[in-house]
DNA sequence: AAGAAGATTCGCT
DNA sequence: GCGAATCTTCTTA
């Protein structure tokens, strides 16, 4: 869930990624810098960093204080705010509005003063209840990383439109 | 102090 | 499918 101002902009998460303590390939692996401090906060904070000079990627923080771990959000089908959205993403294409982590962001208006924000309170950026139930969760390797490859830590609702990578495979079944 | 790599996206072929 | 765009951080000299 997403509030700008007295708008609305929310969807459901179709798509994560796990980036557990002691990754390689996750931020928080060489410890605490001034830019994964927020992996740190605790469980349910907002982690958001900008990468190749182009995008924001919003992460869940995910273990106890003083632990380096979150969860990448790389996907939501989108469900209020959907003109606000088109217009941050300057496309009317639904299926591309927040298909893939970089775009999530923008269509959520998220960079870095979101860095940091309790997703558990009343703010800017929180995470919400269910409006409805998940279908068959698939698993599948991560996208776009260089070390844990063969891990199965990339988890999307099967069969969504809204669900970015490739062939939306579940490498599990 | 300089260079390379990075949890990506977009436009063009 | 391929390469450019473009900023921050970490590594190496």
């Amino acid at each position: 869930m997403r509030k700008i101002g007295r708008n609305r902009i929310s969807g459901r998460i179709v798509e994560t990624e796990a980036y557990p303590p002691g990754d390689p390939s996750g931020h928080a692996y060489r410890g605490r810098t001034v830019r994964n401090q927020s992996l740190f906060l605790g469980r349910g904070f907002a982690y958001v960093y900008f990468i190749y000079g182009t995008s924001y990627m919003l992460n869940v923080t995910a273990e106890e204080t003083g632990i380096g771990a979150g969860v990448l959000l790389r996907a939501l089908e989108p469900i209020d705010g959907i003109n606000l959205m088109k217009r941050f993403r300057k496309t009317d294409k639904l299926t591309d509005l927040a298909r893939g982590p970089g775009r999530l962001a923008a269509a959520l208006q998220i960079d870095r003063r979101l860095d940091g924000v309790d997703l558990c309170a009343n703010g800017p950026l929180w995470l919400g209840t269910a409006v409805r139930e998940t279908a068959h969760i698939g698993t599948a390797v991560r996208i776009g990383i260089t070390r844990e490859l063969g891990r199965l830590l990339r988890f999307f609702e099967a069969g969504s439109p809204f669900v970015s990578g490739p062939a939306q495979r579940d490498k599990k079944s």
